[in-house]
DNA sequence: AACTATTTATAAGA
DNA sequence: TTCTTATAAATAGTT
């Protein structure tokens, strides 16, 4: 049985980080294991004492949020088909997109352009997505040349842990 | 070291159940013990085989689902809508960064030889993201400034589940 | 549900 | 850091 007593915060930041890396680790291959062994869906969200997010997602990190916020609605509107993610991406580019031309509008609107939101800021923005995206893919390009040489069964993680234990197969986005 | 290749689901539903009852507990302690000894914010939902939702959350999942859904944006407007847009850009961003560091890590440990993953192109990473932040607080000011003129309710994310599906058997969710 | 042989996780030390 | 290793815990199978 395991004692309810120990649970205080380990006070070292260097040994509590070193703790939260193996731990990290182990528990998302316990997730791995369970979704798997057991056919489950499930989800895990991590915040580091960096304050990144680390995220385990079977069969995708959002679709566990949907259905745990929306129970008895099985599956968001959402398709699946497209496994590069790409689809996703430039959805959620559009959406962006979407957002702030809307907000710009509701800006005149209210203001008359006292707070104007300038289109320069807009192309940036354009042009950062863009960078992103290129960037992306050369991660991923990167990460596929090196699971061929590294053979790895392939999951649908959304993202992962740290992997110090190498116990996390760290796959591009399954296009959940 | 765990085996990946053992990934497969269990055949007998008897012996599955019973393996989800004892992971999933097991995992639950896990993710008690990460929380607090290494004192970070986590979340873990998981749909039982028979579609219920078990989960643990520290604080609260709701809290940890909102703080992944809206990354980087932890003072937003009330209506989150209007910066939602750029919460996804840094999720993106994030999630492209711990793919990096983890694959890194990860070719690292499988080879020790160089890989084309290159330092460069994660700080063209950084950059891009205090690009973003700079962008970010230009877009927050203009929106911050027109709700001023035109407050809009708050909106809080559903609760999550119903209180069949959010009552947690292994381990109480802490109220939050 | 409880027991136990085996595997796995963990923390401390090298 | 990373690696080793002694100890503790988790697991699957059995009763």
């Amino acid at each position: 049985m395991p004692n309810a007593g120990q649970k205080k915060m380990i006070p070292r930041a260097n040994a509590r980080n070193e703790a939260f890396s193996k731990r990290c680790s182990s528990i998302f291959w316990k997730a791995t294991e369970l979704s798997a062994l057991c056919a489950v869906e499930m989800a895990i969200v991590i915040f580091s004492p960096g304050g990144r997010a680390y995220s385990f997602g079977s069969p995708c990190v959002e679709k566990i949020i949907d259905r745990f916020t929306h129970p008895g609605i099985p599956d968001a509107p959402a398709n699946n088909e497209d496994a590069s993610g790409m689809a996703e991406l430039y959805k959620e580019y559009n959406d962006v997109l979407v957002q702030w031309d809307a907000e710009k509008k509701r800006g005149k609107k209210l203001k008359r352009r006292n707070f104007p939101i300038d289109d320069k800021d807009r192309d940036d923005l354009v042009n950062l997505k863009a960078n992103l995206e290129i960037l992306r893919n050369d991660i991923q390009k990167q990460i596929a040349a090196l699971l061929s040489q590294n053979p790895v069964p392939t999951s649908c993680y959304a993202s992962a842990g740290d992997a110090s234990t190498s116990a996390n197969p760290i796959l591009p986005d399954s296009g959940c």
